[in-house]
DNA sequence: CCACTAACCTGTAGGC
DNA sequence: TGCCTACAGGTTAGTG
């Protein structure tokens, strides 16, 4: 479910309430969702505090008092919400919500200002994974990530350092996260339609002999960081179920190209051609025959 | 190292 | 309404 621009909405919508709030109690509903939680989850986390929520990549980084960091990853279907509580009852020992389908991890905070909140982590096809480590070198998920695109490590020679030689489609390449780090099957299809390029090119394709980007590999840079920028501003893409904590949902869907989209008109100015859709190791690619090369 | 497939799990939309 | 198939925003394990 959700790219690099859904997650950072997730972060952003949290980091208010968890910043500064203490971990009072983890409720784990199931061992385990994609892989086995940490067997001292629950133990590490209680009794901390939260000092900060980062995002890499997809992944959510809460960074707490203990030294710990607790990595979390939505897969295609996790979300966080806040339950609602009896805020009139000033006790403790409220009565909260009971658990949905689907919710798998609870977490009864208390923050200085915000007071008692219970978080609670819902995934339904349960592809979201947790981890804790001490240091970020020393997990094997940020290990082999490529450059964040929207820092300045990202560009079209960090691109074409990492697509020297491969025979591999754009498409595949693009959602390789040891070259470019947050991207997913909306944000390559909308990237590669913004720089005129087809999702069968092979990636090797755009780099010079001498190692150096072709043009479009340029034009694929400055595509991937405007429409990150701006589905960020949008706070994300809601298509079937993405929620930020606020229970809001993004509108960037609404200035989709091409994703989702065969059979419309490209939007291209001055182009004819009509958006199609094709599998590529077996997910949906959209894009224009018209204008992309 | 690279390219490709299958697998993980649940829900929903569409065809009949 | 029910049944069946295809597909869904991601990543890893296993195969050549």
């Amino acid at each position: 479910m959700p790219e690099l621009p859904e997650v950072e909405t997730v972060r952003r919508g949290l980091e208010p309430y968890v910043a500064g709030a203490r971990i009072v109690s983890v409720e784990l509903r199931r061992p385990d969702l994609r892989f086995p939680l940490p067997a001292t989850f629950a133990e590490t986390l209680t009794g901390a505090t939260v000092i900060a929520a980062e995002r890499r990549a997809k992944y959510l980084l809460f960074r707490l008092s203990n030294g710990a960091t607790w990595l979390s990853h939505l897969g295609m279907t996790g979300a966080y919400r806040f339950a609602d509580f009896d805020f009139k009852t000033p006790s403790r020992y409220y009565e909260p919500t009971a658990a949905e389908k689907h919710d798998h991890v609870r977490l009864h905070l208390d923050h200085p200002v915000h007071g008692e909140m219970l978080l609670i982590y819902n995934d339904a096809r349960r592809f979201g994974f947790m981890d804790l480590f001490e240091d970020d070198a020393a997990s094997a998920y940020l290990k082999d990530l490529g450059p964040e695109p929207l820092s300045n490590a990202f560009s079209a020679q960090s691109m074409a350092e990492r697509f020297s030689r491969r025979i591999a489609p754009m498409k595949a390449v693009l959602l390789d996260q040891r070259v470019v780090a947050g991207l997913g099957n909306i944000y390559v299809s909308e990237a590669l339609h913004r720089a005129h390029i087809r999702p069968e090119r092979e990636a090797g394709s755009l780099v010079r002999p001498d190692g150096s980007p072709d043009p479009a590999l340029e034009r694929l840079a400055v595509a991937v960081r405007d429409v990150l920028n701006e589905a960020i501003a949008a706070g994300g893409s809601t298509l079937r179920d993405f929620r930020n904590a606020d229970g809001g949902s993004g509108y960037f869907q609404h200035s989709f190209s091409v994703y989702d989209r065969e059979g419309e008109p490209c939007p291209t100015p001055g182009c004819d051609g009509t958006i199609s859709r094709i599998v590529q190791s077996g997910r949906s690619s959209f894009f224009c025959p018209r204008c992309q090369h």
